[in-house]
RNA sequence: GGUCUCUUGGCCGAGUGGCUAGGCAUCGGUCUGCAAAACCGGGUACGGCGGUUCGAAUCCGCCAGAGACCUCCA
């Protein structure tokens, strides 16, 4: 359907995408923990993995994209004294769990839906898959890939290293990680430090728990994915989607146990985005430097000189590679909102322009250009090169100094439909509230009193009108044969 | 300490062994009563030192700097 390559960390190599049973796809990505407000760093996969969401579709392909909310709390760190999460959190602000999760859920639907990221086609829970994931822990156990101490099932890496390859991901060796594993407490339930927990014994402060044929617990870090992703993508699957952060441990965890479950593995193609940094350095939830979304969309954050819109949040992002890390920056992001102002200004541009007889633009070969872009590992900065390539075409034309004819013209609209709207997801952002023929009309009635102020002469008059105009958040632009105009929504 | 990655012009950010990435900013020009917008054009690069090559920012080595993972993290 398409010539898709699709760089994959299993091979660290673009490879040629090829569905398992085409045309569908199967896509799982993983999903925020809720327990905090989605932060500039939960933009980066949710809009990376929704490029790749709509492009596929675009391209034809039916997806299935799974997308998980983590709402069964992951310890704090690898001891037996962690503490859940989001039990932690609840017990701060003395809510219930859940009423912590469905919070925090709601904050995230939001701000995606107004970074125009479309929603996934499941989004499963994990406190909903308990039952699968206990299932999953049996299947383990069952081929002896895993243990039970004291009410805790591990899983026993060492073994399953010796007929798989525990590592193969992330490019660890197995001797290299006992070697560097800090000693934490509570690791004497483990044959080696670097097992990890399937299945966790609660303690009695902890809050949220589940019966289990172990004990009364709840579920270890990785074992959610390995088990929705099964439940709504088959044993084997095409994609497998989240941050570079998540490779290790998260992601090697999850193959090996699918893969001591099933005896096969169950991803094909494993593709990571890579991080957003401020300062240079990591924007996360640990070090404490995250700016949340809507500290973004208000402007109100000791980093921001001003608020920035969803679409410029998502325009920047977009203008950087998905494999490349993003460096934040006021000065980054004023660029990246004056640019996509351009590229949306031409997008109205071309309802104006009239065809010609003939065509002095190539717009089948500008076609080409953005399709082999986005065919390379989904290369959107490249894109965009193109689609500005594709501006200047439009403002050519606008001002008669190229020219195009019916047919091309045609093309050109349903091009920039496509890459920008479509597959960019990018959106009009103007309120135009209800006032959509109230509000142009006095604005179009107000200028055609200048131009015949203009006309008299009356230059003070037609300069009063524009100021006034301007003032209130109108941009005015004069043309040989007129005007026009547009709301700059300031 | 182990594993790995990166270092591009004022800022952001692509890319390739020889051919203009692009955006923003800046400068000059066209247009305009003046602006704005738009368009055209110009300047500014490939961390340092060696090596391979007819030719390297692109391949190799060394050095310097930055970062990621090794612990929950997107």
């Amino acid at each position: 359907m398409t010539d898709l390559l699709l760089y994959n960390t299993l091979s660290r190599n673009k490879e040629n995408f090829k569905p398992i049973n085409p045309p569908n796809v199967g896509l799982y990505v993983c999903g925020p923990t809720v327990y905090g407000d989605p932060h500039l760093g939960h933009a980066r996969p949710a809009i990376t993995f929704d490029i790749l969401f709509r492009y596929l579709k675009y391209s034809g392909y039916k997806v299935r994209y799974v997308r998980n909310i983590t709402d069964v709390g992951h310890l704090e760190n690898d001891a037996d004294s962690g503490e859940d999460k989001i039990g932690k959190k609840a017990r701060l602000e003395q809510l219930e769990p859940m009423e912590i999760v469905q919070y925090y859920t709601e904050r995230y639907h939001e701000s995606m839906r107004m970074l125009n990221v479309l929603s996934p086609s499941i989004e499963p829970r994990a406190s909903g898959h308990i039952i699968e994931q206990i299932k999953l822990i049996e299947d383990i156990l069952k081929n002896g890939f895993a243990y039970e101490v004291n009410g805790s099932v591990y899983f026993d890496v060492e073994k399953y290293n010796k007929k798989h390859h525990y590592g193969k991901l992330s490019g660890r060796v197995l001797e290299d990680l006992l070697a560097n594993t800090r000693d934490l407490e509570g690791q004497d339930e483990k044959k080696n430090s670097f097992d990890f927990a399937l299945w966790k014994k609660a303690s009695p402060e902890h809050i949220m728990h589940w019966p289990s044929p172990w004990s009364e617990g709840f579920p270890g870090w990785h074992l959610e994915c390995s088990a929705m992703s099964a439940k709504y993508l088959g044993d084997e699957f095409d994609i497998h989607g989240g941050g570079m952060d998540l490779q290790f441990p998260h992601h090697e965890c999850e193959i090996a146990q699918s893969t001591a479950a099933n005896g096969k593995e169950s991803v094909h193609f494993w593709v990571h985005n890579n991080m957003i940094t401020i300062n240079g350095q990591k924007m996360g939830k640990s070090l404490g430097n995250f700016i949340t979304l809507e500290e973004f969309f208000t402007g109100n954050h000791k980093l921001l000189t001003q608020a920035y819109s969803p679409m410029t949040v998502r325009f920047f992002i977009l203008q950087a590679h998905y494999r490349s890390t993003v460096d934040f920056s006021n000065e980054a992001l004023q660029s990246a909102e004056k640019g996509m102002q351009r590229l949306l200004a031409a997008v109205k541009t071309i309802e104006k322009i009239k065809a010609s007889e003939n065509s002095s633009v190539d717009i089948a070969g500008l076609e080409e250009k953005c399709r082999k872009a986005m065919n390379d590992d989904l290369n959107t900065p490249i894109l965009m090169a193109h689609l500005f390539e594709g501006v200047r075409i439009i403002n050519c034309i606008s001002e008669n100094k190229e020219t195009i004819d019916k047919e091309n013209l045609k093309k050109l609209k349903t091009l920039f439909n496509v890459y920008v709207f479509e597959i960019l997801g990018l959106k009009e952002e103007k309120e135009n509230s209800n006032n959509d023929t109230l509000v142009p009309g006095l604005v179009n009635m107000l200028l055609e009193t200048r131009i015949k102020l203009k006309a008299m002469k009356d230059y003070q008059s037609a300069d009063q009108i524009r100021d006034e105009l301007q003032k209130i958040g109108f941009i005015i632009k004069d043309k040989k044969d007129g005007f026009d105009w547009e709301f700059s929504g300031k």
